[in-house]
DNA sequence: GCCTTGCAGTGTACGCCGTACATTACGGCG
DNA sequence: CGCCGTAATGTACGGCGTACACTGCAAGGC
């Protein structure tokens, strides 16, 4: 969309996720009550099913008095992440009162997680990033304490922490990938692949994949979607956390013990 | 979007993606050169912009009639993948002849990270993993030979690929995120953050957040929105790599050399 | 050489989307 | 009671994927 906004709406638009809400009009509708009716929609249909007309509906209005309340449609989507960004380390104990980085970090990673599965639609928002509003910000604090003071520079405390939100984010697409694919076809995994396999064998009968056919088989005995992408979201959460050990540490490093946090 | 595959059509997709084409008709278009078009658009204008009917346009026919070629765009979009999959390792001598598995997942990231860079519109494909096409097998297995033989199991082999191509593809995505929402709205960085930080800090100035602030200027000191993210997948691949290698050896484990591959 | 027939290609239409713009009608104030 | 600002609305535009009825061309049978 060519939709370039100009400064005074950039200003604008950040008053408005700092909770700067115009008063409710006649109809009674909030920006608050928009914003619900939007994740509500987009919890139970997805983003792409969440246009501004059905909202407008679930809401007894009609789809341009949303217009005075929020500015677009853009706006709406970054206040609905924001407002659930705000589930984040609700209670005070979580994250920040771990006794050890890592410990500190698996909490961190536990919380995305969850986020994400419980609001599949965050990963179709394209600039989750660059949000910069009041539940974002106080997120983003949050998880940097973390990793503040454990022996990192500030450019590697930034980057791992966007490696590790990365791979959280990857498992959940993953994931959800599953999942959607199951409920869209209609077909479980096993049907589905009864259907494909003798298909792709013959197509395939040519060439040869040793070590995926030999991983493929491995995979196919324990396979369970929504295990195995949990199970490679452990993984991936292990190689990270090593990894910043290794970082922090010097690769000659002595056989210390984990350092503690903060 | 409600559209249920029924069993033979998935097997009609599946022999389409592995070449089984339509023989081209009177206005002489092939599938090749639908698929074609298709990638040129949407490297051009990214995938929301890549319909049906400009395809039709560009090659000189009625978008129905794209129909007759290709089942929906959901295939085509498939296709679409698949074929610029086969640009990935197409010269023989990468990520397999390495000497170590270290070079060779560092060849992987790096052809993965330049194929997403060249069409990111691969970050918008929703199921790019159950992708089964000729070409994205042949990455699968190439890929997985890197892993093979190194000591780990074949679950851990698949979780750590995926770990390894999720932080590619979370880096990939922040890179483009920073370079679009310049575009998009005609304001460098620098530009932006002129108009946004004094209403951020405004908005800000109740609570403070003493972590993120200092992270945040170190970052600004040195700000460079590609550089940025070019550095956090530099920084990702190593966690990874680090991660992977504590995986091998266990965490007791003597400070041998490192192992060599395949 | 003509006619038939099947299918490649087309045009139209439907139901969606975000939202610009002109219009209506309501609540609060004089 | 009447005015007026503005919240809410209705209509419309240009986009999307694609179902469906149609047309017109090229190849095969006589």
């Amino acid at each position: 969309m060519g939709t370039e906004k100009t400064a005074p709406q950039l200003v604008h638009s950040l008053y408005l996720l700092w909770g700067h809400h115009p008063r409710p009009g006649r109809s009674g509708i909030s920006v608050t009550q928009i914003v619900q009716a939007g994740v509500d929609l987009a919890d139970a249909q997805g983003l792409e099913a969440t246009s501004m007309r059905k909202i407008g509906e679930q809401l007894g209005v009609s789809p341009m008095a949303l217009y005075t309340h929020v500015p677009s449609k853009e706006d709406l989507v970054a206040l609905m992440v924001d407002s659930v960004y705000g589930e984040l380390y609700s209670d005070k104990a979580n994250a920040t009162n771990t006794r050890t980085w890592r410990d500190g970090l698996q909490q961190v990673a536990m919380c995305n997680w969850g986020l994400l599965i419980r609001h599949p639609w965050l990963l179709d928002v394209y600039d989750l990033r660059s949000l910069l509003g009041p539940n974002a910000s106080r997120k983003y604090e949050t998880e940097l304490k973390v990793l503040d003071g454990i022996g990192l520079s500030d450019l590697d405390m930034e980057a791992s922490l966007t490696t590790l939100l990365n791979v959280v984010q990857g498992a959940a697409r993953d994931q959800r990938s599953d999942f959607e694919s199951e409920n869209r076809s209609g077909l479980t995994d096993t049907e589905w692949w009864a259907i494909v396999a003798p298909a792709l064998e013959h197509l395939m009968s040519e060439n040869d994949y040793p070590v995926s056919d030999r991983v493929g088989s491995t995979l196919g005995e324990l396979f369970d979607a929504a295990r195995d992408s949990q199970r490679s979201f452990h993984t991936g959460l292990e190689l990270v956390l090593a990894g910043i050990e290794a970082l922090i540490r010097p690769p000659d490093g002595s056989p210390a013990s984990p350092p503690s946090a903060s």
